[in-house]
DNA sequence: GCCGTTTTCGGCCCGACTGTTTTCAGTCG
């Protein structure tokens, strides 16, 4: 038995129950014990007071026992046996929640999005109490719209569709202040919608001008505190815009930014002050509303430092404040060792790139091209790669505020032997080893190919450890865990490849590298001057995994950096 | 279902909006 497949156990518990309309808190009581679990560090074996755990009662810690002893729960068997695994489903549909889809299957014997669409068509839902015609209507369009409709949109993706939205928000004169919120605000790598306050003193009239501007393709609600629509942006997105006062836009902000675990957490520690936290601000026990100028006002009205938004996560951050000050920010940031030229598939010179970093004020940088193995990028051969060396040197010598060092992005080659001879690899000063070829072989190959680049001597990192592309694909599933301990084994680097197309390693392996006393190269991997700035959503990821500012190799001096990793 | 340094019962974060209702339940974030 594995923790896992306990705290799957008792989500897909609550999952059932919350179909059978069960009390929402009795579902949440299983959603919790998983979470509980989750949040634990300790692997199962380590965990000898499971039991006795804040959160884990009688109930879950049944089920829990159940798992341990023989496999399976039996709650969990008579659930299924219960409610028809079809069910499932109509909990995606807007609308309905587990009230009125209990009362669905008890009174019409609807299990599954099919019956539903077929009694809707007969117009039997809307003879039931408590729906109606529209709400009929309503069901039907949302089941159509089910498997067209995306639900979660990478962070790269993000960034356009907000990009696409502000500019109509500078336009309306009626909004004096707006920020997006949301997990977006967050540096989540996938958000399911978007999030505007917006600050007027006249919503209406702003909200009639977002109907207007906006390419509104239905509205799902309209009031005098919020607009709900469905955007017809490059793809189908929700959008929220919450109107606040000027006086009530940091409570806002904050509540909207989210998470809800977080909130919850801070909406606790107010109410153990006799406080209560809304969106408009924090009500005292006479009445009294207190509003505050910023976050970090808000934040001090509960003697906490300023949490910023991409580590409002679990809730735990509240017990993590000691950790806040020690964090790797962007102005610690003093080079970038993995990008692009012309010479394979970038679309700027050295010197060009060189001076893009200088603009960023870093000290040193790492021209790191791709090797001739990967034909499509145009790799460069050892011949290419040393001539690029010398030319490196040379330019090198122009410039007296920032050292270029001379690298290169090496494939792993399918069979495991790297695309360089240890000879031509000497010469160079910094070692990238990447995969980009034959994804879809084994685990057990994989790491063969990494282990091989990590055992040799010349190697310093590698890139993008496990290939993700958000949203697109999972890459090539190596053993994560294993690679953190020969990369501190071997010491060498692992990156996090701040592409929002990447984000990769993970922040989840990111905390568990730290721990393993792995050091971590925050790196653009830009193949144009303006990919550089992607530096910022690097380090904000890096912020949600909590690395320390001495674990990430970026912030090092450019001696330490020659001394530790060039000339090691 | 879980929890308790006011509690072993009665809370559990809080508010907006809609649709179906005649004052509110359900859903959502």
């Amino acid at each position: 038995m594995n923790k896992k497949v306990i705290i799957q156990t008792l989500e897909k518990i609550a999952l059932y129950m919350e179909l059978l309309g069960e009390n929402h808190f009795k579902v949440g009581a299983f959603r919790k014990a998983a979470n509980v679990l989750e949040q634990d560090p300790r692997s199962l074996a380590e965990m000898d007071d499971i039991l006795s755990l804040k959160g884990i009662g009688k109930g879950t810690g049944a089920v829990i026992e159940d798992l341990l002893e023989k496999g399976e729960s039996n709650l969990l068997l008579e659930l299924q046996e219960t409610v028809p695994a079809g069910m499932i489903p109509l909990l995606e549909i807007p609308g309905l929640g587990g009230k009125r889809i209990a009362k669905l299957h008890e009174a019409l014997g609807i299990d599954s999005v099919e019956s539903l669409k077929a009694a809707c068509e007969t117009n039997e839902v809307s003879k039931l109490s408590g729906f109606g015609k529209k709400t009929e209507e309503k069901l039907l369009s949302e089941i159509q719209q089910l498997s067209e409709r995306k639900t979660s949109f990478p962070l790269w993706q993000m960034v356009g569709l907000v990009g696409q939205v502000e500019p109509i928000l500078d336009e309306i004169e009626e909004i004096s202040k707006y920020s997006v919120a949301g997990s977006y605000r967050r540096t989540k790598e996938q958000s399911s919608d978007m999030d505007f306050i917006l600050v007027t003193d006249t919503p209406s009239i702003v909200r009639d001008k977002l109907l207007n501007l906006l390419p509104v393709k239905e509205t799902i609600a309209a009031g005098d505190a919020k607009l709900s629509v469905t955007l017809e942006l490059d793809d189908l997105i929700d959008v929220d815009f919450r109107f606040v006062t000027d006086a009530q836009y940091a409570s806002a902000l904050h509540h909207f930014t989210g998470s809800k675990d977080h909130n919850v957490k801070m909406r606790q520690l107010a109410k153990s002050r006799g406080e209560k936290i809304s969106e408009y601000g924090v009500e005292q026990e006479d009445g009294t509303v207190l509003t505050f100028e910023s976050e970090e006002d808000f934040f001090a009205h509960f003697d906490l430092p300023f949490i910023q938004p991409n580590l409002r996560q679990n809730g735990r951050e509240l017990d993590r404040l000691k950790e806040l000050d020690g964090l790797v920010t962007l102005s610690d940031i003093r080079g970038d060792f993995h990008m692009h030229t012309t010479a394979s598939d970038g679309g700027y010179s050295i010197r060009e790139m060189a001076d893009a970093c200088r603009a960023r004020g870093y000290s040193h940088m790492v021209i790191t091209d791709h090797s001739h193995y990967l034909k499509v990028a145009n790799g460069l051969t050892p011949e290419r790669l040393l001539s690029q060396l010398k030319e490196i040197r040379e330019i090198n010598e122009e410039y007296t505020d920032i050292e270029i060092f001379s690298g290169t992005e090496m494939d792993i080659l399918p069979d495991g032997t790297l695309d360089f001879d240890d000879d031509v690899l000497a010469q160079l000063d910094f070692v990238i080893a990447s995969i980009h070829s034959s994804f879809n072989k084994s685990q057990e190959k994989i790491m063969e190919r990494l282990h091989s680049a990590m055992k040799n001597p010349h190697v310093d990192m590698i890139a993008h450890p496990t290939g993700r592309i958000i949203g697109k694909r999972e890459g090539y599933n190596p053993d994560v865990p294993q690679l953190i301990k020969w990369a501190a084994q071997y010491g060498k680097l692992l990156e996090l490849n701040a592409s929002p197309y990447r984000l990769d390693l993970d922040k989840e392996y990111l905390e568990m590298a730290q721990e393993a006393g792995v050091s971590i190269a925050i790196n653009t991997d830009a193949h144009a001057t303006e990919q550089l700035e992607v530096m910022s959503i690097g380090v904000a990821y890096a912020q949600k995994a909590w690395l320390k500012k001495d674990t990430v190799v970026n912030t090092w001096s450019l001696d330490r950096f020659k001394r530790e990793i060039v000339d090691k």
